[in-house]
DNA sequence: TGCGATAGACAGATTATCTGTCTAATCTGG
DNA sequence: CCAGATTAGACAGATAATCTGTCTATCGCA
């Protein structure tokens, strides 16, 4: 419970636009015809760098458990979008990456998110855009406790 | 699926801050000793007006269908945080309202909110900490179909 | 080398969420 | 002022997402 004010509070705001940013890029991939990835999926895949990434540390950004993480990366793997090799690195590791069958997820949710960048900007201004930007960028220092 | 870039896009930066802050309150309420109180409940009791909300709104604003919404209102009047009333402006409708019960609990999630907005003002500077507040309010108006 | 920490799989339970349907009440255009 | 469309929210049922707890293999360090 963060509040119950009447004037919205900055909680509140930032779950809004997240909301509607993900909402969004959600129903570009629908209008795609994309349809056999749901919004948690989505939520893991988003956060799976170019090299691939740990279940864990999809777990850690998508704030969830390793376990729901793990979950997730199964149905995605499932439906063909994500594969797991083995972490050269590290032999109790996994590294989930996209897989070529992803590229068109991929390209349709950024798409669709520049479009709704753009339309931010043209709301409030670039200039203020960018500086809600570099600020939750500084911000992340103290509120994401990994990196 | 927002994108896979590497550099943190606007939407995890918004989830970040979000989820930060929705974290801070909710572990107060437990250090508090209360934990019957679950998150998704809490998002919805934190949109409760001073003068009661209808179920219908509270499911608009948490971005719930009105099926989840009366669902974790249902345990919160099982719990004892809000009772349902007549709306006296429209028979169909009930009003949400806060207890007395609930006063602790708003009390401990505010004034944790307003700790962690200070800690966040140390570091990035009160002036864009508001501009962040500032602009996403005017975003809002693209962002949230609803006022 | 030996012990604590980490990666992630497995099992099971619970919580949250959705679609679809239904009734009662309200609103609106003719 | 009434008929049809809309809205509020309850009920039923299904599914999705998430958690706690446990286990094995591996890693890293003192």
């Amino acid at each position: 419970m963060t509040t119950n004010r009447q004037e919205p509070n900055l909680g509140i705001l930032l779950f809004v636009a997240y909301r509607a940013l993900e909402r969004r890029a959600h129903d570009a991939l629908v209008a795609a015809g994309i349809t056999d990835i749901t919004l948690a999926q989505a939520r893991i895949a988003a956060r799976i760098g170019p090299h691939g990434t740990r279940v864990s540390e999809l777990a850690e950004q998508a704030r969830v458990t390793k376990q729901s993480a793990g979950f997730l990366v199964e149905q995605l793997e499932a439906t063909g979008y994500v594969e797991r090799v083995p972490d050269p690195a590290d032999r109790r590791a996994r590294l989930v990456r996209l897989t070529a069958r992803a590229d068109k997820v991929v390209k349709t949710a950024n798409s669709e998110v520049d479009r709704v960048l753009a339309e931010w900007a043209e709301h409030v201004g670039p200039d203020r855009l960018r500086q809600v930007y570099e600020t939750l960028l500084d911000l992340r220092e103290i509120t994401d406790p990994w990196r």
